[in-house]
Formats: structure tokens, sequence, C-alpha cells
DNA sequence: TTTGATCGTTTAATATATTTAACAGAGTTA
DNA sequence: TAACTCTGTTAAATATATTAAACGATCAAA
């Protein structure tokens, strides 16, 4: 497996990274201690620096080494989300308003969900490899995991692992809202 | 948050990498197309590799610069939370109320946080490899990522790569309050 | 013992990274 | 206009990485 970042240059991503923070290349040598000539000539890639040097460059964001190489400039995605732009995968009596359209390449999955009165998910299969929690807005909601049962209102969360047995309920007479999170996307 | 791999030094992590690969220092030195003796210095912590030389180096392996600084040389019950016991991590005008106390081995921190009025995280730094986002529930709360910003309401949403730079603000009156979910855990 | 082939380390020569200090341009203030 | 302050770049001096070649130790086979 090789990652893209073998063929990045050095200089490109110094410079992207320092214009980032809105830093000046005195300034970033200032944090970091060290001559701004080395800076700039390392964006410029007439200077090959070695890693301490480069440590020292980087610990003025600061930013490891390994966080360094494994940053893949990438190309802007969407980062805000009006409410009418959370997509809307299940509908009816159960709501999923997910965060952002497609999840691949995501580690994430964030989804707000509302539950009418009485609205059951039924007894779920197993999942994959996951883990899930999230925290009651309002309303209430019956969680069941494993043998584990529970009623929980607003500012009450759980957490699980997701291969475990499990089922939500809303219980009550008013609609209940919560915000989950799922690590890895499953749906 | 200054990540391990920073604190490692280089020689140690170079020779164990070798030695795992049954190398001896000409061995790799001739597959990299360098000199054995820059090998024994490295290893010795007597010589302090420009990157562009680690990298040839590494290519003897083969391994890219990221998987090397990347290398890390190193059960849970609880499913319901009542409100006071998710776990206070700041406290003061901005408040992040975790699900669970401890997360080593989780896959993903979920936060009931809550800003005050005029509450600030200030330029927070890049962070590790992550992912994050979160669903607005009350109040506003301006998010900057990299050079993006926006004040976000009830039902609104963000997600971004934790690695670039960003920022939380309540620019209201009234308290905002958010569930975000990270993963995986970076605090 | 010898010879040969490894191993890791070291030394001196050389290439190059890094610093110091200057340069040139743009924007501001007087 | 001048004088100041910020950019990013560059030249020469110096520190250091890298090489080529040698050194000493170990092991195996004659």
């Amino acid at each position: 497996m090789a990652p893209i970042a073998d063929d990045v240059d050095l200089g490109q991503r110094l410079r992207a990274l320092r214009e980032l923070h809105g830093l000046s290349q005195r300034e970033l040598a200032k944090r970091a201690g060290v001559s701004n000539a080395v800076i700039s000539l390392i964006e410029q890639n007439r200077s090959n620096p070695s890693v301490g040097m480069l440590k020292k460059v980087l610990a003025g964001f600061p930013l490891s080494l390994a966080d360094f190489f494994a940053l893949d400039l990438a190309p802007r995605e969407q980062v805000f989300y009006r409410a009418e732009e959370l997509t809307e995968i299940a509908g009816g009596k159960i709501s999923y308003r997910q965060v952002g359209l497609d999840l691949s390449g995501r580690g994430l999955q964030i989804l707000h969900e509302r539950y009418a009165p009485g609205a059951d998910t039924g007894e779920t299969m197993l999942r994959h490899e996951a883990e899930e929690g999230g925290v009651v807005i309002s309303g209430h909601l019956e969680v069941t995991v494993g043998d584990q049962r529970r009623v929980l209102g607003p500012g009450e969360a759980f957490y699980f692992d997701s291969r475990l047995p499990h089922r939500f309920r809303n219980p009550g007479e008013a609609p209940a809202v919560v915000v989950t999170a799922c690590t890895p996307p499953s749906f």
C-alpha cells in the first residue's frame, strides 16, 4: 500500500499548510525557533530539510510528523449543512436525517433522528464491526441493547457496540428527538 | 497534544524496522541505494537525516514516510447514561459533556456541548487523523474550518476533517447547544 | 592457525543544509 | 516625496549530513 504521500513535494505541502494557518514565513519561523530562510527554501524545494528541522518547523503549528505526511490536501468538501440539506434516509414514523449525502470515505455517520409517538425500529439485526451512541434531545426513547433496556429522557445518552442486537422505540406521547453517531457508517 | 510519534527517536524506529525485515545495514543500504554508513549513523542517532534521505532509505523496505511516522510501536459495559453521568471534560464558558468516562478502546467520542454567549474555542490546532461533525440543537454557533466560516442555527449541521484548523464560537445572546461526534476520540 | 565473508562502526573528505544578514517589492503613514 | 513595516527571496559563512574507504569483531570452512 503505497500512500500518495510519497510523491508529494514538501514545499507545496508546507506552504499550503502555512497559508491555511494564516502565518507568514517569518511568523512561523519565530514560533518554530528557526530562521525564516529555511521556510522559504523548503517551500521552494531548494532545500532538503533534515527530519529534525522539519519537526521543529511543524512544531510551530503545531503538527506531528506523522500527521504531516498523512495529510492529503484534499479537495474541499461540503462542511456546512442547512437543516433542509440533511438527507432524509428513512421517512415515515421514524425520520433519519443524515449529515452529508455521500458517506463513502467518511469515518463517521451523524444522524438527527425523530421518532413519532409509538415508533419502533423493531428488532434490528447484528451489524458490522461498528460502535454507536447518541444523546436524547427531547421526548423519551426506549433503548434496548442485548438484554438491557431503558427509557432515556432529554440529556440522557447511550453508547454500545453495534454488533449487539438493539432496538429503539418511542414509548411516549410526544415525538422523541435524538442525535446519534456511528462509526464506521453502517447504512 | 503532541502525538506520540514525535518523541520516538528515528534510530530506534529504523533499527527495529530493519531487524523486523531481517535485513543487515548493508543489505538495506544496497536496496535503498545509499551508503551503509548512513544507516549505522541514523540508527545511533548520530545523524539527523534529511527527509529525502530517509525517504530513500525507507524505499528499501519499501515503506512510505507517512507509514513510517504513523507506525505504532504500541470491553466496555455501561450502555446507558443519565444526564448527570455525562462526564464534564471542560467546564466554564464551554461545557463538554462526554458520553462515557474512559474512551480507551473506543472508536467514537460523543459530546453534548453547551457554549455560553460569546464563548470561543480560540483557534484550535490541527488534530490527529480524525473526522468530526455535529448538529446544532439550539442557539447559534459560528463554525470556522480552514478559510470557511458560517453561523449555524438549530437543525443545521457540519462535518469536516479534524486535521483542518477549526474553531467554534457562540456569536449570539443565548446559549448554544450542540451534539458532536468525533472518530477516533481525540481528547 | 589461515582465508574469506559477513557484521556494525568509525574517520576524513565532500556535499549540502542552515544561519545570518542583506536585498527588493508592496502597503502605510506622515 | 520619504520613512517605516511588512512580505518573500537570496548570498556568503558556517554547521552538519553523507560518502567512500578503512577498521575491528564474529563466524564458517579449509
